[in-house]
DNA sequence: AATGAATGAGGTTTCATTCAT
DNA sequence: AATGAATGAAACCTCATTCAT
């Protein structure tokens, strides 16, 4: 009888937005932010022009959505390393999760590495970023002395450099045959020398 | 009238195309190549607008000059590693020769990075850049080989990625108190072990 | 199912209709009817966007209704000086009249006159307007002439622009603290000399 | 032997800005500031869309530039009755002066009016137009006191009520016709009691 | 009667590029 | 070689209006 839709707008609502990112990702991502327009994701989106700005109140605003749910998703295996546990088995599980994340969404990390390399756009959420990486780095130096590693803190900078290192390879200079699993083996491999013996 | 001071032309001529080239460089390098407009150069440069195009056919041509002779700057260390002595030491001039060149001038190499992660751009300089690539992988390689290194591709791929994951932290994510001499002696330190035994 | 309760359909119809108008005056007013979007007056009315279409063919519709109904408000006054009764005493009560309409709904005038004020637009009432406004000079001039003032024509003219002018000052220039009741007076004063000597 | 034109660029500039200030006046003034678009204009200036933003910040700014001149001009007229002289006369100068001056540019007095009605648009030079209206007001108040008129302040008020409501009638309502020199004329008769005996 | 997602024309603004001088 | 006024395509964004529900 009520004339109107009940909340299975919410459901159209959704689909939209979610066809608007990922048409949005992906162009950013391959393009670059700048050299994308409206037009562009509209059209690979399949809809018009203006109803972008029914979901998100502008292009930058569409970018910091996307970026703010990558980020959350990058935060993930880091997590990882904050249970009980084996420092070198955690570790060892954080750099899987993270590699298998890359390769699962290689165009969602394309788009963040390209962002974060683009010093106008990375000034407003330079902030945010930074903390996670301090938070990261000070995640990574409490693992490496639990190993009793020599020099925790320099441990930490050099496999966060190795990581991002690989991954903007993989992503970017040498798409097709990049040895990531060997290299990934490599890297975990590195640490076993800290594993505790057991008993 | 007289065409006289024919090669004060040439100097006046250089000068220009000097000054255009680093202005873009610099802001190229800090606002992006999309949101960097031709009169931000100009005016940065001290010229007028239209000066430009006596120089180069188009912006994007600019970004190409700059492009080029950036990738030859970058070529230069690695060439020492085709000179005879040992490989440890070549490896170590190597990488000292690279993080130095970068520390001298990080807005050359920021726009290098940011430039190389936006894939259309890419596009027109990635066979360039790719052959580069693999050719320093294979020296790389060839160079782990003479160090009867186990693995020597594996190892030439991990340092490529070791250092420019270093690079892009040195460059952007971290740029105050950034340890870099300390990884940098690390990497080398890494090495070591494959020293020729003096006799 | 069944068409019940006629009548009160009609009252939900008279309901949206009028905080529709009522919306509309007040935004129309405040912020000009070019900057006013029908989603700020659907929102204002706690309605939603396409309700308005219902009610009005379009946004020009809705001003052209609204401004129908303000000029047959602003007539109102003007009738009381069609009746019998001294000229004067009548002139009198239609100032009276005029001024406290005014001051009641102030955001009507204030829509009338910005409306007035833009040639475009005003075409559309132009006629409508016109024609009200001869009328009113000619029964202006025919009380003039009652009161056998010298130049019952020029009067009219004159009166007519001071209440205008009185009425514009008080809306827009100078809201707080406009002597409108001494000015008021003021004008109805002056013309208290062609009042007929009573017996 | 300078290849670059010299200071006749400067005519060039003054000759486009004069060329799109004009265009913009009649257009604001007839349609309104809203109804204008910034192609209106290039097309009645017959200049390419673009220029206006060479010559002006924003279509905003050129308004304001436009208002700023207007008002001053609007100023030159009261200057008259800061001089030395019989106030009566002084006052008659003033109102044959503004009178003469709306009737030479009606246009820009047009858009004058029409933008103090736009609540939105005033509001950023309201400040401004506001201390002039104050300032007319005192000037009026100083010469009734001259005068000796008996209420000097609520003279001024309708005096300058009476300006802006003929000044209204003229420009809008009544174009044709309208008996503009006899109501100057009686405006100032009004005053001549005031006037000075001659020794 | 009522909703709000969707459309698309059109607005303001930017900017690479051209060209007369 | 050098200037900067001028162009026009294209960018972002707004908003009146339509329509399926």
């Amino acid at each position: 009888m009520a004339p109107r839709t009940s909340e299975q707008l919410e459901k159209v609502r959704e689909k939209s937005r979610t066809r608007i990112m990922n048409a949005a990702i992906e162009l950013f991502a391959k393009k670059g932010y700048h050299a994308t327009s409206i037009s562009n994701i509209a059209a690979k989106a399949g809809i018009a022009k203006g109803l972008m700005y029914h979901y998100f109140k502008s292009k930058s605003d569409l970018l910091d959505e996307i970026l703010k749910s990558s980020l959350m998703e990058a935060d993930e295996p880091i997590q990882l390393l904050m249970m009980p546990g084996d420092p070198v088995d955690k570790l060892a599980l954080m750099i899987e999760g993270t590699f298998s994340m890359v390769e699962q969404d290689k165009q969602r990390w394309q788009l963040l590495v390209s962002i974060m390399t683009q010093y106008e756009v990375l000034a407003r959420i330079r902030k945010t970023f930074s903390k996670m990486m301090q938070s990261y780095l000070g995640i990574f130096e409490n693992l490496f002395k639990e190993m009793k590693a020599p020099q925790p803190k320099l441990e930490a900078y050099r496999l966060a450099a190795m990581i991002d290192g690989v991954m903007l390879h993989y992503i970017y200079y040498l798409p097709d045959g990049y040895p990531l699993a060997a290299i990934k083996n490599e890297i975990i491999q590195q640490y076993a020398k800290y594993r505790k013996k057991k008993k």
